[in-house]
Order: C-alpha cells, then sequence, then structure tokens
DNA sequence: ATTTGACCGATATTATTCAATTGGTCAAAT
DNA sequence: ATTTGACCAATTGAATAATATCGGTCAAAT
C-alpha cells in the first residue's frame, strides 16, 4: 500500500503500533488500541494500511530502516570510525536501543505472535542478520579484518553474540549479566582482538563498503 | 533417594529416561514408557525413584556429571591442556554432545517441560554456567587470563557463546551455521586473540584450577 | 524377596457450545 | 473530502462436560 496522504499521522501510527506491539505482543493489541493510541479512529488506520499484517510488515520496514539509520549514525560520528569493532560495536548499541528489532532478532513469539507462524512476507529471518556474511567478506577483501579466518563463522559468531545480547535474560540468572554498555564494550574489544588484521586494517575501506551495504539494505527495505 | 539396589538397572533406566525426556521432552514421556524402554516394569522405577520429578533430578545429577566427566577427560587427553582456550573449547564440545545438558543450558521448554515452571529442587539456573566467573576469576589470579578484564563481562560472553551453540538453530537460517567442530574452533580462537595473557600464560595452575572446580562441582552434585 | 501390572484418584485432554472480541467495512456525520 | 464509529462476519476463547491419561500404589504372582 503507498498512500502518501498525510505521512505525519502515519508515523505516529506507526510509533503508537511499535510501542504497543513491543509491549503486549501481536495479537493482544488490537487495531482500535493502536488508534486511540495514535489520537486517531480505526477506520483511518484502513486509509493507511490494507490489514492489519500490512501495518505491521509497514513497521518492520519502519524499524528496520530506522535501526539502520541509528547505526549509521552512531558510526559517523565516532571517532575511530572505520574499524569493525566500532562498525560492530555500533550495531549492538543500535539493536540493543531499538526493542522492535531485538524482538526480531530474537523471534520473540511474545512480540510476534500469530505473525510469526504465518510470516508471509518479509521475515525471511535474514532481515537483520542475513547479509552479515556478505558483509565479512568484503571487509575481508578490503582488509578490514583479517583474510586468514572463515567468513562464515566469523559471521556466525557475530550473530550469536548479537543474540545474545538481546536474548540472555531470562536464561541466566540476572545478577551474571553484566551493565549493558559494558558487555557491549567487552565485546567489540574481543571483536578487535580476534578479527582486526595486524597492521590495524584499513579504515576508510571499512567504512565505505559499510555505507554500500546499507544503502542496498534501504533499498532492499523499500520494495 | 538412595536405593543403591541394582545400579546396573538404574543406569539403564537413566540411559532409557535420558534419550525419551530429549525426544519426546518431559511432559509427553510417561513412566510407562521409561519402565518399557528400560526393560522394566513401571512398579521397578518406584523401586528406585520417588516420583518422576525424583528420577528427573536423579536424571540431570547423572548427565551433569557425565558432562563434567567428559569434559575433564577432553581435557586431559588435549594437546595444549592448560589453555584456557582450550579448557573452554573442550567444554564447548562437551556442552554439545550431550543434548540433555544442552536443552538445560538453553532453559528448553519443548525438553524441560512442565519441571521448567515447578523447578523446584535444583535448576537454579548455575547448574552449568552459574560458576563459570569464579572460574574466569580464578584463572585471572593465576594468571591463566588477562587480569585487566572485567571477569563478569568475560564470563558473559563465554556464557552466551555457549548458549550461541546450542541455540542457533531455529533462530538464523540453518545454512548460516557452520559446521559444529569449525564453530567450536573458531569460538576458542577467539578466546585465545582475546583473553590469553601476553607472555601465554600459565598453564599448568590453570590446569589444576579446573580440576579443582570440577571435584568442587562433583560434590555439589552428590547432594 | 522381587517384580509385576491392574487399579485408583487426580489431572489433563478433547469435544462442544456459546458469548465476547476483533479485524475490517461503509453509511452517516463533520 | 475526510473522518468517524456502529455494524457485520469470522475468529477467539471462556465455560462445561465427557473422556482419556498418567503418576503412583499395592495385592498378587513369580
Amino acid at each position: 500500500m503507498t498512500k502518501a496522504i498525510n505521512p505525519e499521522r502515519e508515523a505516529r501510527i506507526l510509533e503508537a503500533a511499535t510501542q504497543l506491539f513491543v509491549h503486549y505482543g501481536y495479537d493482544k493489541t488490537t487495531v482500535n488500541e493502536i488508534a486511540h493510541a495514535a489520537g486517531v479512529s480505526k477506520g483511518v488506520i484502513y486509509l493507511h494500511f490494507d490489514s492489519k499484517d500490512d501495518l505491521f510488515e509497514a513497521l518492520i520496514r519502519h524499524e528496520t530502516n530506522a535501526y539502520v539509520e541509528a547505526w549509521m549514525k552512531r558510526i559517523e560520528s565516532d571517532a575511530n570510525g572505520g574499524t569493525i569493532s566500532s562498525m560492530y560495536r555500533n550495531s549492538l548499541y543500535a539493536l540493543n536501543e531499538n526493542p522492535f528489532m531485538a524482538a526480531m532478532f530474537r523471534k520473540d513469539s511474545k512480540v510476534l505472535g500469530s505473525y510469526l507462524h504465518r510470516m508471509g512476507g518479509l521475515f525471511k529471518s535474514e532481515q537483520v542478520q542475513g547479509t552479515r556474511m556478505e558483509f565479512v567478506q568484503m571487509m575481508q577483501s578490503a582488509g578490514a579484518i583479517r583474510s586468514d579466518l572463515d567468513a562464515k563463522v566469523i559471521a556466525h559468531i557475530m550473530n550469536i553474540l548479537a543474540y545474545g545480547l538481546v536474548s540472555m535474560q531470562g536464561v541466566v540468572d540476572p545478577d551474571c549479566i553484566p551493565e549493558t554498555a559494558d558487555l557491549i564494550e567487552g565485546i567489540a574489544d574481543f571483536m578487535d582482538r580476534a578479527i582486526t588484521p595486524a597492521d590495524g586494517g584499513n579504515r576508510l575501506a571499512g567504512k565505505e563498503i559499510l555505507r554500500q551495504l546499507i544503502d542496498q539494505s534501504k533499498k532492499d527495505i523499500e520494495r
């Protein structure tokens, strides 16, 4: 659906929906509640979206975009921008600060509800982590990651650590979990030590590649 | 319960129970089925265990013991035994090869079923990962882990990686997951690069500390 | 002495019904 | 032209009852 009417209101709806979905989950959030929270009536929702599912998918696109944007912003304003460890660290901060994306990554059935099972449209589980391997490979050829490592393994370890970041509550004793910032910095430090080439890596190339991938990702989201 | 009668049969029962629990889960496995699979009648089960729960807890002790034993065995017969990366790597192999322990670590509700919610006895979520932080601290003071790192963070990263090892199926696209051995070696390599002191660390001390902790752990399990 | 499995009560499952809720529409109000 | 909310069909889920299953026991069999 591409109703270009009243984008400000559409944003308000998406914002309201995000919060409700994250808090109550897809199933337990009604279209009425979303409308009410956004300060409009139910009918208006259907002026913007074909169905609840359609709204949800718009929301996925919206949040994915916001996540990528936040990530990029962090990188741009990061002193040591180009290193993989900085890129990765910033992706973790961005992921951690976006509860909806975190839920998506976690495949949290509490939040995603019945949508998780149907899963027609997007959500081939690739939205957040899929391109990671290409990314690693590109970074390797650019000399930003040691090339003697298996790209598949590195990418997967990155996935595991990101997954762990947003999934360990409820798995281990809460006071075994460090302060979020400490953890992210620790993880980034690990990455740095483990995968940065001896010569320190090519920062500019790294940053440029990331920008490309993000632009690519944005286009993927549009359509 | 400490019926010392017929330990061979008890082992058979535990073995049968393990397989059934792992495959069908706690709730969907009946005492009858366990008895049948172990080649005894239901009554015999209650000669060895007070209740289904009691059997399950015996099983937790049994498997925890088996896991620790397997871990130790691997370490003993490991060329470069004392390094933390080797210890950690071997713990991952041991965890990965013990489906029940993996399920415990994962807090897999499919396997643990209703027991997970009641959770009276053991299972303060500490069985597999709890002591990890002490372990890291001891290793640090023994000079086997860089002491400028936050023990809590290291321990938690270790937990995340172990958790990821046994939890990523169903979260990411299956063919994003590397061969198990490749992954474990990759993780161990990460650990090695990130936390081994510049001087290579004190191997003998490390090995000794581990032995102590394992003995301790064994005693904890007994009672 | 040891083992068995029919038996029992409690719990869980299934079937069925029926009222309430929800996603989605659209005639009326603004 | 835009927005609303009463309205509808479909789905959900609460309530109930009927049924089956299962954990646990123990008198009888071995």
